[in-house]
DNA sequence: TTGAAAGCGCTAACAC
DNA sequence: GTGTTAGCGCTTTCAA
């Protein structure tokens, strides 16, 4: 029924292993041959199968995506599809393919990655995520199966191949901005505290503060949800301080914008009451009012590298360094100074 | 090196294809045995080799998920993460895999897809589009290859398994909404014609402007990029129009969102001097001033259809009809009434 | 209820 | 340069 590599072997008078060089271009075969199979193959209409391929050489030129679960990592967010093109270009210009893990829980991945991982049907793994005590982080590291990590890992950070900003320093970069600005009173919004990323930018912060000789308030740091809906509900337990702050950090542009609705409603206005600078820059100015002054992480960038260091690792066995992708401070329209006179900025 | 079926076979006592009964839960094996093997495959650590068994059955279990080129599909919008949400989510109940497709012209898809079906990689594959004449979907029905197109086809479309929103109905309604609002010069903004989505919308925009008696214009259809910028253009050429629109339908709230922002500048408020109703409901309503009056075409649910739908292709082998997935007007603060009294809507 | 053996389609020694 | 042969790890007749 379908055309196999006998096939073409038999009408071209040749042995099956013939062809299957000619497929790969083995340069101990004759132009000749090579033309002439390959003219049959043409004919017959042949194409080669991936599946028996991969099964004799137990390797499937397949990279396992694999998401954090679904809660934590919100489709709502447009981190998402970038992150996603960067990994696809990556993979396509080395001809490989990308699975997507699909579960919703932790479990449920865990599982997926084992199956994933032990049936063979990756040659190696990619975290989209990077957070404390990973269970897939460590079974995958447990058999030295190849992997890359989407953010810097919170231990053996020596021995796994990453990817990611420079957060801390990105932190810092935004919180000095506030300072020189004249704030004092800064608080700071992200998401979960096990994400590393979140730690890293929670760290560079408090290095800002300290830096400029600010007491650090408990009070001033909030953990919420990674969307809207976090930064509404940050918004409103930021109003129920007694001395609430005059600026903010915030870790997504998208949770940001959930602050700025919502202190908008109780009357707060930015950047006039509260300034914000935030992070990921995946919003086109004109989609917040005011436009969110941001740090511009390069998603596509992150994803992109990522997909390249697990080719790399693979096709040549080495393990990549972690790579950090550069990040960009954007100013835009949502911090005020609060000094009199107005100052030179560095950024 | 790694575990194989014959190493649990040894320790068993008992036939490789024992053990592969055991795996596949054979009724026709005893409780007995069945306990005995699962216990040594457990001691064993011993996992499935999913090639071995794709090879063997001539099926993978995965699904291979085809994106059209990215200049059209603009990862910068929402409707991209909701919809894989929704595929993930049909997959894994139903213990299936995604493959994407990494391509970014139409050539390199097409080479993919040929590659995936041919190579045996896919069970089916899911159309994340549906357009005019589409080579792809040519392909995949001459060689009868299991696939289901999330968007209604344009030829054939008895015998193509598909998912929608029934398009024409939704935008008729959009469309009467702006007309019992008292508007007569609509405009309609969508993205590239060969989509059958927005053939459907235009469609369904004329049948509404007929009936209501009102002349079409051809100045007063526009078509651009599916995106923010995409919107941004269509504004401004809006704008050159010797008579505007008082009144636009929008294929995407992104795009709409566009258009706003676009007019704002050049001095056109919304919904005080035009009206518009967008699609998709992405949005967050803060996320947009004016929120947008949308259709919800229930993102998720067309990927959950869809996944749901090549299941039941592959396991029965019977062809899932179309199925329309439900839409719902929502109405917020993006259209006005130009009519002297507030009329009653029946939306 | 289980075993033996022949494949699934391709690759990779090892020969010649 | 090319052919022979033995797998890759599993499933599936056919026999017993």
């Amino acid at each position: 029924m379908t055309i196999t590599i006998k096939d073409v072997a038999q009408r071209a008078n040749v042995a099956p292993s013939t062809v299957s060089r000619v497929i790969s271009n083995d340069p101990r075969i004759s132009e000749k041959t090579k033309v002439r199979v390959r003219n049959i193959m043409q004919m017959l209409g042949y194409h080669p199968n991936f599946i028996a391929r991969s099964l004799a050489k137990r390797s499937t030129r397949i990279i396992g995506l694999v998401l954090p679960s679904s809660s934590n990592f919100s489709y709502q967010n447009l981190f998402f599809p970038a992150i996603l093109q960067g990994l696809s270009e990556g993979a396509q210009e080395n001809h490989y393919s990308l699975l997507l893990s699909t579960g919703k829980t932790e479990d449920e991945i865990y599982e997926e990655v084992v199956k994933m991982v032990q049936g063979g049907m990756v040659d190696g793994v990619i975290l989209l995520y990077s957070r404390i005590s990973d269970h897939i982080l460590n079974y995958l590291r447990d058999r030295a199966f190849p992997f890359v990590s989407i953010g810097k890992p919170y231990d053996f950070i020596e021995e796994i191949t990453y990817v990611d900003n420079d957060n801390i320093l990105a932190s810092e970069q935004a919180t000095d901005y506030l300072i020189q600005l004249g704030h004092e009173k800064i608080g700071f919004i992200a998401d979960d505290i096990n994400f590393v990323k979140t730690l890293d930018r929670l760290f560079g912060y408090e290095c800002a503060l300290k830096r400029a000789g600010i007491v650090l308030s408990k009070e001033y740091t909030l953990h919420e949800e990674f969307s809207h809906e976090g930064g509404q509900a940050a918004a409103k337990k930021l109003l129920s301080i007694a001395e609430p702050p005059t600026a903010l950090v915030v870790s997504d542009d998208f949770m940001a914008l959930g602050v700025v609705h919502s202190l908008r409603e109780m009357g707060v206005r930015t950047p006039e009451d509260i300034s914000i600078v935030s992070f990921n820059q995946v919003l086109f100015p004109e989609l917040s009012l005011p436009a969110l002054s941001s740090v511009d992480i390069n998603i596509f960038d992150l994803g992109y590298q990522a997909a390249k260091s697990i080719i790399q690792k693979l096709q040549t066995g080495d393990a990549p360094a972690g790579s950090i992708i550069p990040h960009h401070f954007v100013e835009r329209h949502s911090c005020k100074s609060i000094k009199q006179a107005v100052i030179a900025l560095t950024y």
